[in-house]
DNA sequence: TGCGTATGTAATCAATGTTTACATCGCAAC
DNA sequence: GTTGCGATGTAAACATTGATTACATACGCA
């Protein structure tokens, strides 16, 4: 009876109950997917560097693809969390200024966390349908979008004939176009100089600096 | 000493020498990426699919990932050749007329062929680097794009102000994004009335009629 | 015809996902 | 404190997979 400290982490005692499995297996595999790519995952792997034994991990996930989509959710609450501290800096009311911020927020985290987003955007390996959260805050952030665009149509700042509905479609391209790219390697070639975060920004700025009206303020 | 046909793959015959193996296997593995996901695709099925052996895949590729390699050399061929069909079908010496219809012919092809593109582009399951034909025809694309870029610039066609580095980065990030998005399934909440290729071209068309000048002619 | 080599088979191995029977701990009720 | 139960872990097993090795077969050329 010398210690009773049940709360985190530091301890080396070998305990038979781990104590916070689930939170250390999703990390080991975030490690994982680091080092080998998100397809390389083995959950035997993940039990070993969380020091538990090979069918411990499905006491807590059902298969290997509610662990990766565990991963997923996680990863999914970083970038919603960052998107929306993007556009919380910006105070101005301006639909057009809020987009940009969303945008260059979403880059930057996308650019910056490879792993976790490739987790995100890789349907055939995570269950993104059956999971209420990953489907919620992905339309969130959508809708976020849409909304400001839809506020900048009808503050007639979007560039004259410009169909509303064609030009959502090629903001989202844009900029999940950026984040893959980023994260398939398509900026290896670029500048060593301009960071693919900055670029891809700039990349943004252009496109919306064509397609809307700059407000007269 | 009956047959000594040696040529294709009519044959229901059994016979010890498979004949085409090699062709035969590309071919299996791809329904099982369409089947399953390029994620799960198993040699020892590709095998069973060609009526051969567990090992007899080994003798002609040294491991998964040189199987899976060779179907995205397969596919990136075809999409090469649907580019350039697509070049060669426009008479106009318009480089911007070129370059949306590249565009569209590279967009077309990967809605259309979402299992190629998805292997193509999945650059952690296949030895992208390690193959000089992919390296090359990618490449080659890459620079038939910006070559037209650039004879729209020379021909001061560009809309005033516009960096070229970033228009580029833009316009890649566009096609690129189109097409995984359509792969990745975020069409689905599109009108049902408009084709996702159809969609796209116009998105495509779109930018391309803000980020440059008509010609004259 | 005969033989070398390319191509296939069979057997085998280690690693993996998953399940099942059993062990151990944590904690609330008595 | 003791008891007992549910949550959490272990150990062992199974089928499947990627890959290797020793052996078998047949194609094609001298």
């Amino acid at each position: 009876m010398t210690k009773t400290t049940d709360s985190d982490e530091a301890g080396d005692a070998k305990r038979y109950h781990h104590g916070n499995l689930v939170e250390a297996l999703i990390t080991a595999t975030v490690e994982i997917i680091e080092e080998r790519g998100a397809e390389h995952v083995s959950v035997r792997e993940a039990a070993k560097r969380a020091g538990v034994s090979p069918g411990a991990p499905f006491r807590h996930f059902r298969s290997k693809t509610a662990l990766l989509t565990a991963v997923a959710e996680q990863a999914m609450d970083r970038l919603t969390k960052a998107v929306a501290k993007a556009r919380s800096k910006i105070d101005s009311a301006d639909p057009i200024e809020a987009f940009e911020a969303i945008g260059q927020g979403y880059l930057e985290w996308a650019i910056s966390n490879p792993t976790h987003f490739q987790i995100i955007s890789s349907r055939t390996l995570i269950d993104f349908e059956g999971s209420d959260s990953l489907r919620d805050h992905n339309e969130a952030i959508r809708r976020t979008m849409i909304d400001l665009l839809t506020q900048a149509q009808q503050q007639g700042r979007l560039a004259p004939g410009t169909d509303f509905d064609h030009l959502v479609l090629a903001a989202r391209a844009l900029v999940y176009g950026l984040a893959r790219m980023a994260i398939d390697g398509h900026f290896r070639e670029w500048h060593p100089s301009e960071p693919p975060a900055l670029a891809a920004q700039r990349a943004l700025r252009l496109f919306m600096s064509r397609m809307t009206i700059p407000s007269k303020a």
